[in-house]
DNA sequence: TTTT
DNA sequence: TTTT
């Protein structure tokens, strides 16, 4: 049966992305993003913008690039699934999320402005077959 | 600046639309949806499965017509933007939510199979007022 | 039953649109884009990039708009749908192409690059007509 | 810059996909697919549909799995880029087509509808590193 | 918890 | 709170 669960973003981290490592050793990257969104614009006439955030989970080599090559404010292009967590917290209480399992992404703006950085950092995304 | 913001999802809907209408008189259809994802397998070999539960709201003619014409259950195209929304609730909690602010969607199963239901609401969603 | 046809591109416009009418007084715009894409590197280590050309095709409002606002060289993202018609030519063969027929779009760059020019375009196309 | 080209597509395979073998060994599968599309009622309020009719190019393990498995009428969910491609054909006539590079897909139907055929096949596709 |  |  179809199941598609296909998110694509663009918008800008809201921290450092934070790399761990799981004990098989495989590269786990998380950040936030803000996505903004013009949404036509109120009784006085002004513009309104809606801001999304979300949390993005990445792996593998990908989660190893972005954390070297992204930092809070850099503006990203981010294709994934959209997730839903529960669990219980360290005080029992049951607590749930959604955020973003990315799949691929795109820089479109860098750490630092040098063509050099660019040339290391567009090779395509290949890791794609972490399985979750 | 490009603000990209598109989620498309196939589901199931895990209770039936629930409709009202603003002040304005604005319809406004709240529904739940579950998507299934396969994942991998785990460590037994057996297949897993990862369920997306999130929430859809619609507006206007669209709204109507997935009241009409959905119900718990039913299997459904959505394509729509990621929102974050955050509130203070009843007892001063602050709370937040994602859910999808529909766009666009497609039937994929319908509240009776009679084809007659089909030839009602196969009509193209209320934003694609092109003609042809 | 499913019937997805969605086409995601950002690319810059390799023609000045052309705008004329329907015998109904509806609007058409034509335009072509092109979008390149990173595909790897050749043998000798260089990076190559894939630039695909495909006509786009707009209509009503939004076919005014572009007409207005964008030109040859314009960057934009355009979603849609693909297309592909076949007719007979003036010296009857037969004939046939691909084209993306739009559904949204987004500029993201100008005519000119005042804010006053980006003040009235980046309106909300002409199919999200749902206030918020 | 951002390069996006992304093509989402459920329609049914046109013909049997061919299978061929690059020199260097890697696995390359054509076929076409059919895409329909409501688009409205004629002036007698008939419905009208249109057909798009596109060629989809798979590559490595996806495109043994795709061969091995689909068939002509097969329902298939492709994800991809749309790529243009011109070359002179054996009279010397400038030719060109826009064709699918496929970089993901589902199967929502099978050549037999046996459970077991379902179990080796959903597997996700994995070999997203093949850079064209 | 938030970015431009 | 959850669908197939």
């Amino acid at each position: 049966m179809a199941n598609l669960n296909k998110v694509m973003l663009i918008g800008n981290l809201t921290r450092d992305p934070e790399l761990r490592y799981t004990p098989a050793g495989l590269g786990v990257a998380s950040f936030g993003i803000a996505v903004n969104t013009p949404v036509g614009k109120d009784e006085q006439g002004n513009r309104k913008t809606e801001t999304l955030f979300v949390d993005v989970v990445a792996f593998g080599r990908q989660a190893e690039t972005i954390a070297e090559y992204l930092k809070k404010g850099s503006l990203v292009y981010i294709e994934g699934r959209l997730r839903y967590r529960s669990w219980e917290d360290a005080n029992g209480n049951r607590r749930s999320k959604h955020e973003i399992v990315l799949n691929n992404f795109q820089f479109l703006s860098f750490k630092d402005k040098t063509e050099a950085a660019q040339d290391v950092v567009d090779v395509p995304a290949e890791d794609e077959d972490i399985p979750f």
